[in-house]
Formats: C-alpha cells, sequence, structure tokens
DNA sequence: AATAATAAATGTAATTATTACATTTATTAT
DNA sequence: ATAATAAATGTAATAATTACATTTATTATT
C-alpha cells in the first residue's frame, strides 16, 4: 500500500485511519442577494442531491490547497478569498466512510466569467432563505459559516471580498443587510462607513437603480488599517 | 486491514488516507500567571522534546471527544472548556507520518487536585512568556491559541474558565492583563466589569495577598446574557 | 415645459460608552 | 501609635452610537 512505504516510524504504522476531505462554503453576492454555491452530487451514496463542493485531501496538499484546488476547478478563479471553518467530525456523519471534512468559507464576486465554468460543474447560486435540503451535515455547515460570516463582518470590512470593484454605498449597504439579516439605518450606517476611511469615492455614479443614481466608490486598500472597526449591526 | 473492511462504497476504497491527531493546548491560571501545560514527547522521533499533548482520533470518537478523552486522561477531569482552535495541515509538518493536527485550546482552573495526575504524565506547567521550544508546529498552535483567546476574551467574560469558583477583582484582573499582554487601569476595568452584571460579590475577603483584603466574588451563570460584551482592552 | 415618481444623499440632538486621572480606606506589622 | 501595603472608589472630558425626516438629482410622463 502505498501509505505504507512513506511509513519512517513503525510506531504511527497500523493506527486508525480516517478519511480527510474538505468541503467549500461558498458565497457570492450579485449585487442584490447574497448566495451559495452549491452542486448536484455525482457519487454514491445519496448522488443527485444538492451537496457542498468538497474533495479529498491530497497526500502533497495542505486543506487550505486542496479548497482552492477545488475553487479553481469550479470557478477558474484563482486568489480567492478563502479561510477554514471548522472540522466536522461526527462518528456517523458520512454514511460512505469514516471521513473527516475540514470546511472552507470562500467569499467571491459573482460575475459572467465564472458563469459558464460553473454551470458545467452542475452548480447553482441559491439564495440563502431559499437553500434546498443539502446532504450531510453540509446544511449546518452553511449555518456556521453564515454565523462566521457575521462575525467577521462585525469586526473587519469583509464586504469588499463579495463586492465588485466599484460599487455603490446602497450595495454595500444591502450586503450588510443581508449579512446580518436586518434593515440598517442609511445615515448611521454611511456614517459609520465613511468614518472609517477605507472607501475611494469616484465620480462616476450608477444609474441602474435609480434615476438620481448612486456614486460608485472602491475599496481603498492601503488604508484598511484594522482601526478598531466594530460594526454593531 | 481493519479500515478496508468497514468501507462501503468502492467509491471511496483506495483514496488518500492521512493521519488524523488532535493536539491540545492546555491554558492554565495559577492565581498569578497564565500558564501552558506541556509534556515531555514519549515517542520517536524527537523523543524527549517538549511538546502539546495530543492523541490520533479514534474511529469510535468525534475530535472534541479525542481531546476530552486525553485532557481526562492527564488532568482526570471531565467537563473542561475546549474548543477547536484550527487545523493544521501542512505537507510537512510532522516528519513521521502524512498526519494533520484539529488543534483543541482548553481551559481549566490550576489546582491541587490535579497536580499530582499531571505530573505522573512528565507534564510541566510553562509561563507563557518563558515557554520552551516545542516540537514540530507546536509554538505556532500556541500562538494562535493565545490570539484566539485574546480574541474571545474582547467579547465574552472568558476567565471563569480559568478562575477558581471564587476569586477577586485583583486577580481577574491580573488575568485579562495577561491575555492581553499590556496593564489595565484598576477603575475603569472594575466599572466595566461590574456593569455587565454577571459577578456576585460575596462578603468574604481574601487577606493572602494585602493587608486590607479584596472581595471574593462569584460568576453568575444565569447573568451570562452576551449582552453586547465587548472588551476594549 | 411642467410635474410626478424614485431612490440617493444628508444633519442633528440625545444618549451611552470610553478614557484619563489621584486619593482614601482597611488592615497588619512594627 | 505609626508605617506600610494593596484595595477600593469618582468625576469630568471625549468619543461613539442611536433615533429620526427632509431635500436632492434625475428620468419618465403629461
Amino acid at each position: 500500500m502505498e501509505f505504507a512505504k512513506n511509513q519512517q516510524n513503525s510506531w504511527y504504522e497500523n493506527k486508525e485511519q480516517l478519511l480527510v476531505a474538505v468541503d467549500c462554503i461558498i458565497f457570492g453576492f450579485d449585487k442584490e442577494i447574497l448566495k451559495l454555491l452549491v452542486f448536484k452530487r455525482e457519487i454514491q451514496p445519496l448522488k443527485g442531491s444538492w451537496s457542498l463542493i468538497g474533495s479529498f485531501v491530497r497526500r502533497n496538499e495542505n486543506s487550505n490547497q486542496a479548497g482552492m484546488r477545488i475553487l479553481k476547478d469550479i470557478t477558474g478563479l484563482e486568489n480567492i478569498f478563502m479561510d477554514e471553518l471548522k472540522t466536522y467530525s461526527e462518528v456517523d456523519r458520512d454514511p460512505g466512510a469514516r471521513c473527516i471534512s475540514i470546511a472552507q468559507y470562500a467569499l467571491i464576486r459573482i460575475d459572467d466569467n465564472n458563469k459558464e465554468l460553473v454551470n458545467k460543474h452542475g452548480a447553482f447560486w441559491y439564495s440563502l432563505d431559499e437553500l434546498p435540503e443539502l446532504v450531510l451535515d453540509h446544511n449546518q455547515m452553511v449555518k456556521d459559516a453564515l454565523e462566521k460570516l457575521r462575525e467577521k463582518a462585525r469586526f473587519s470590512p469583509i464586504g469588499f471580498e463579495l463586492l465588485p470593484k466599484y460599487f455603490t454605498l446602497p450595495q454595500i449597504q444591502t450586503l450588510y443587510e443581508q449579512i446580518f439579516q436586518k434593515k440598517l439605518d442609511s445615515r448611521n450606517f454611511r456614517k459609520k462607513l465613511l468614518s472609517l476611511n477605507f472607501l475611494k469615492k469616484t465620480e462616476i455614479k450608477d444609474k441602474s437603480s435609480s434615476k438620481k443614481g448612486a456614486y460608485l466608490y472602491e475599496f481603498d486598500y492601503e488604508k484598511e488599517t484594522d482601526q478598531n472597526f466594530i460594526f454593531k449591526g
């Protein structure tokens, strides 16, 4: 067995072995709605059910690399924001094998570039409040990921991974409203956000959703000093 | 091989397998100093070096149960606060095997009950700023755990897992000072802490560290509503 | 050309939280 | 009685958060 050949110390041999997978909770925001990328599962058991996308971790990669590999396969994108959520290791979580999963959540900008690729993989962007039942413990993973996203959004300017390069203040407010799942006061929201000084205003207006038009902003990466950013929702 | 017998689906068979371990970052506070429990490693490679305590995850337990099993073995305690930190899965992290580790951090009260047991396992409580070099990526785990502890302390009343049932305000202030690694103003610290309303004052004084004596408090679990606790250090 | 409709942009006062800062108090040992 | 020690306490200034309603820029319609 290939595995055994690599062993250098007898103490490690014959230990109980588990399969190690990663599953990706992929969030996207299409300028209006926070969505999640889900897939038609292509393997037994539960073939045909909705599922997060995952893969086993290979011996020559770490868990983050495994997640990045999956993301690239599906969206064609590299350099996506991705962070570990937590591991799921219940004994019975997967009826097919004793398999733990290291869940990773990713934030991507939904745009036309990756729509095609995504379709090829039997994938679908679901609005978070219309999410179907997913296999195994994947619904729990999504729930946990959303909570983590909320935590993260409270303490760092998270939205920029999800927004296009140029975005309007109403757009980012909508995003935060969806993350926190409540309406925010636009005066207070803008005051807080602008006081943090990491938004650069342009003179261009986006008139796609109002007659007056809303100014486009971009994120000023130089100013993203973690200066006590606490967003109280 | 025992592993193969348990497989139900051919698709899972012959996948690359990794060993899965847990390592425990065990914090303790002896009323003065924040400490970490480290061990003389009993296995090759690196036998005799300082190390966190760990174990492989067994097929009939989840990662949390594995951590709890280790903690009970060593301290004799059950119901210890323990939470997942993150996984460590670098390809080369362990020269002995392709092994990922799910790091868990635990908070315990150092007291005489468990001192004996701890000694039996070649364990030693090190002050955090005198920590020796540990094997593998264990120093990194400690660093990450301390950061997580700090994060956690900012947003929830963490200290009570580390403090004895009855403790004084100077004691808890010292603990927070060690977690945040800076001096805190006692007037502001007490004001903030008491305003959160989850401390119950007793009329008993602890005179072990001053002539005047400091009142003992206990944690009021009923009032631990997560009411916007943000401790700005 | 005037008007209606729409969403974007804006300000202020009241409340609450945070910070900076020094003295008094209770007790024990001398 | 006094000295020594650490614990306990208050206040004023500043900053952050909240609650709340009107005006503005533009396009489409008449």
